[in-house]
DNA sequence: CACAGATAATTGCATAGTGCAAGTACTATG
DNA sequence: CATAGTACTTGCACTATGCAATTATCTGTG
């Protein structure tokens, strides 16, 4: 996690990238929730973030909701598949345009939503509870800044990365 | 990411839930170099990991290096089995105990490492410029207390976290 | 020494997930 | 009104994963 790395660095630990480090927080905390809504709802884990995502915002079409929780179109349309299979919501053709179709939660998709999120409560506060406030505050600006930076990481592609880590 | 959460927490949103935002730098960040890996060598993700792993700990076992790279045995078993095949790793059967096989990083093993980590170095050194000092120190130890409570609330399962959420 | 019971690692196979080409249904535009 | 473009959706091949069963080996006990 050192500043000055140079550019042929054979010296990254595992243990210590960030990248990796970040990775297996989220990992063994998805591990848990997973299991939960698999074996409860049968639900996947993309049926769970487009639920979560339907959950707060009503109508939402398969594009937007695609957005929302980085998923590609394929899988969002799966998981909306899957979700309307289940009963948690239900597709409705937008009347201006028959292109779009404006996603809804149901009652029970709430009712499930509920249940999973009461779990996803739990792990979140168990986390922040081995922070201090002022930690939160940080964790909280920082993690913004590095979601966006990530994001361009992405985008830009291996080639762009090797591009401006060669000529600095 | 507020601390008072009630049993049912139905305001779970999710670009602000803190496993979703740890989970989305992670995946961002890994994709480019995912692509870059797999297009260049033809190494999986767990192939990658213990590529890493055998580079900094020579003549580890499979279950050692499983342990550090958070894969079950079967994904480690092939995983190694990947990097034998790629001429990046050889196994040697331990003089003392034969039941254990000593897993070693051959040169050019180390080579693509050293393309592939410097990679990543770049990407972690991107990740690090939109930090300052004092909040790289925060992250490290923060994170360092998130590993290990995630790795607890892993263990514990989604029983377990019901049980503490409802009786505090 | 024999041999039941561990242990380390591997393999086979069924199932689940992913990526991509191609398809449908519709709308906008010259 | 053909053409192009958009918003999905589906089918299919391929890949990954989970788990039972297997192999090979070692250890403790009578």
């Amino acid at each position: 996690m050192k500043q000055t790395a140079r550019a042929a660095d054979d010296g990254l630990k595992l243990s210590a990238w960030l990248p990796y480090r970040l990775f297996l927080v989220a990992a063994q905390v998805a591990r848990p929730l997973e299991s939960f809504y698999g074996e409860t709802f049968g639900l996947s884990q993309a049926g769970w973030r487009i639920l979560a995502v339907i959950a707060e915002r009503d109508a939402a079409n398969a594009s937007e909701i695609g957005r929302a929780c980085a998923l590609d179109p394929f899988a969002t349309s799966r998981g909306i598949g899957q979700l309307t299979e289940l009963g948690f919501a239900v597709r409705r053709a937008s009347k201006s345009d028959r292109r779009f179709a404006a996603v809804s939660i149901t009652r029970s998709g709430r009712t499930a939503f509920s249940r999973i999120a009461a779990l996803g409560s739990a792990i979140e506060t168990r986390l922040l509870a081995r922070l201090s406030e002022s930690e939160r505050t940080t964790l909280d600006s920082a993690l913004t800044r590095l979601e966006g930076e990530s994001a361009r990481i992405d985008t830009g592609g291996w080639r762009a990365l090797l591009e401006d880590a060669g000529a600095p």
